[in-house]
DNA sequence: TTCCCCTTTTACACTTTCTTAACGCCCTGG
DNA sequence: CCAGGGCGTTAAGAAAGTGTAAAAGGGGAA
């Protein structure tokens, strides 16, 4: 059974999640704000956190960092809208998926299973999404067992996106581990790579979607 | 029997690690760290070596730099981190395979059986594809039962190629494997050797086909 | 020493990949 | 409705990587 850590100042968003996650089977405990939080996840060990950003006191994102230095449990941001900037920086500070409120449970489900699962398929040298197939060794992609012909820049970013494949990278993760080190602005350029990568992928294998003003995700 | 050598900081990790491999039939000894576990390798010999990458002081790479400046013994990674270049890295420095840890022992030991096995396979003389035959120990090559006469730095190339016929060969690897310890920068050279193999193998043997911005592979 | 073979360097044409710019679309907010 | 930002798409020039030939070192044998 899985433990859940909620921390959310509203009693009433904790309550509904609490009724959520228990009639999936996991076991809950709660924090009303970001000190407490810490102090939770510290003595349960929780196996995933959801952590709304607009807490009073201690920012939601320094809730995050401070997490983040001692543990990788996997962490849900909950959030409400037109917070994009804050949503960015919680994705960059090692946050692994975000709902915006109001959310149906069946989405807040279905991403943390997502990224549950993650952390354990995480490690190999070889990256499985689907019927695609990232051999990191050999530099080789394959597609339902037929090779697949990628450039260098396609492989690293395509890389990139299964690695965290089912959670959103934002463009500037992106940038930084595809054109590390470089000079000249690939911005622009991204959009490009995509595209190819999206015709080389074609109906068959997994999708690559666009988070509007966050980055993109590799779906499953 | 085959003599296994266990190079891993955590005392808990070798206990189970001999256990498994003693119930196995195996001769076990151990190493806490990379400068006694060179020094039990050279002394013991083993047939077969299980390394940490999480050492402390020395590196888990440059331990297995180290050892492959010497030995061929079949070494198998052991690692916790989930990340994926740090097991390329190793791969591309002569480890044979890893496993994460946590680990099951069926696991652990059908790895084992493996890469012994391949080490036993691959020293035997002869590597073969379609028309072209190696001969490791006589350091002689054919091409359709007719002596091919080829430099030494041609055999070696090839000999890394035909090791992984039908895989893409980085570059790097080839680098790191030919022109192993030197001090020149033979990138340039490179590509004169692949053209002088490909006149030499002609239209009648396996094509050596490029992958741009990555490396070389033999076509089957 | 000279000769010969192997390796490395150099040069340049050619191919593939990357970047840049432009344009049209969709969505959102005014 | 229009305006503006972000995105998808396309095409062309720039940059990087590759194939090939020929010449320049370098070491061993006669």
């Amino acid at each position: 059974m899985s433990k859940a850590l909620i921390i959310d100042d509203e009693q009433q968003m904790r309550r509904l999640l609490r009724m959520v996650l228990e009639s999936r089977g996991y076991e809950v405990c709660e924090a009303a704000d970001g000190q407490v939080g810490l102090q939770e996840a510290a003595f349960h060990r929780p196996d995933v956190v959801l952590l709304d950003l607009g807490l009073p006191g201690m920012n939601g994102i320094e809730v995050l960092k401070r997490l983040r230095e001692w543990s990788d449990v996997p962490v849900l941001i909950l959030s409400v809208r037109d917070q994009e900037t804050i949503k960015v920086e919680a994705l960059e500070n090692g946050a692994d998926d975000y709902v915006t409120k109001p959310f149906g449970t069946a989405e807040l489900l279905a991403r943390l299973t997502v990224i549950q699962r993650r952390r354990f398929t995480r490690q190999s040298a070889e990256i499985v999404v689907d019927a695609l197939k990232l051999d990191l060794l050999h530099h080789e992609a394959s597609l339902n067992e037929a090779p697949l012909k990628l450039t260098p820049t396609e492989f690293a970013l395509l890389k990139v996106l299964a690695e965290h494949a089912g959670r959103i990278v934002t463009q500037n993760q992106i940038i930084r581990q595809v054109w590390a080190g470089q000079a000249s602005d690939p911005s622009e350029g991204l959009r490009v790579h995509i595209n190819h990568l999206r015709k080389k992928l074609g109906d068959t294998g997994p999708r690559i979607v666009n988070e509007p003003g966050i980055g993109y995700r590799l779906e499953e």
